[in-house]
DNA sequence: TAAAATGTAATATGTAACATTACATGATAC
DNA sequence: GTATCATGTAATGTTACATATTACATTTTA
């Protein structure tokens, strides 16, 4: 997921559509892999992409209509929790039990990640980072290209 | 932690030693390791093993003074999130800001998780368990024994 | 038509969690 | 004191899963 928002973002900062293979370079993984991500978040609409030369992934809404909740949902709602709260045995009244307890605390935990992701839009984050370029002194001169953040 | 938990109360309900074979098939794994994992809970003085002919393990505190932190802890505290908020590439203003946004919502999550676990003990668990017991008619004539609930 | 890009199936690789084997050590019963 | 039962632990094997790669088809534009 935060490789997804990175790209995302990186997206949004270049004008024009950007290929598999920038892409790909700037989270340091393979063209393929990036297809196979964006394809899905193709069919849900938030990203288009053009074949042919000049072609490429381009962002298809405003980024303030994108939640962090849209994108963790575009992706197939993956695990937020490492610890699985299996229930193997539901018969067994000891892991019964221990099921109540835990998941209890697992689903109030759960909840809460994505109350909070609901909260923050890709235009949040596009804030947070034009704030950062400020901070370090630099200004819309300086190109956001991926080449120049994450080297060749 | 499930399972460790799960174990835990069995041993809790059983009077005398329970063996590493026993309780290698209540959790339908290998003995050798049930011992690996009790080892490391042993040295932080959760539980106490005996060797020889009438071995086995025991819990070596009262249940109300262990709480499911202090397992957690006892375990080595493995990350609760499945979503590692990598950084890799900490120079890349992009990732600081979605570092930044996701990364507060990690933390308070864990934070959450962690305060649950520390109101939770082992004494907790078990009234839970014996009231579920009452619940499905049970009287304490009915031995509670590993092998009933779990099978051979 | 050649080159550049995505689309996608099939396959390979890396790796972390878990399981097993084998053998050593200690404790108890007889 | 020896046979048996149990833990202790190192070394190795297995499985499952995420990720990466290859190969080739398709679409688009110059």
């Amino acid at each position: 997921m935060s490789g997804i928002l990175h790209v995302l973002l990186h997206m949004a900062e270049h004008d024009g559509p950007v290929t598999s293979e920038v892409l790909a370079k700037a989270m340091s993984t393979n063209p393929v892999v990036i297809r196979r991500i964006m394809a899905g978040l193709r069919e849900q609409g938030y990203v288009r992409s053009e074949k042919g030369r000049g072609g490429g992934w381009s962002i298809a809404r405003r980024l303030a209509d994108i939640t962090l909740r849209d994108i963790y949902a575009a992706i197939g709602s993956p695990p937020l929790l490492a610890m699985a709260n299996r229930s193997d045995n539901p018969a067994c009244l000891v892991e019964r039990a221990v099921n109540g307890a835990l998941g209890k605390a697992f689903d109030d935990a759960e909840a809460l990640l994505l109350a909070r992701f609901e909260e923050v839009t890709l235009a949040d984050l596009s804030a947070d980072f034009h704030a950062g370029m400020n901070k370090a002194g630099m200004n819309k001169k300086d190109t956001v290209s991926l080449e120049s953040v994450h080297g060749s």
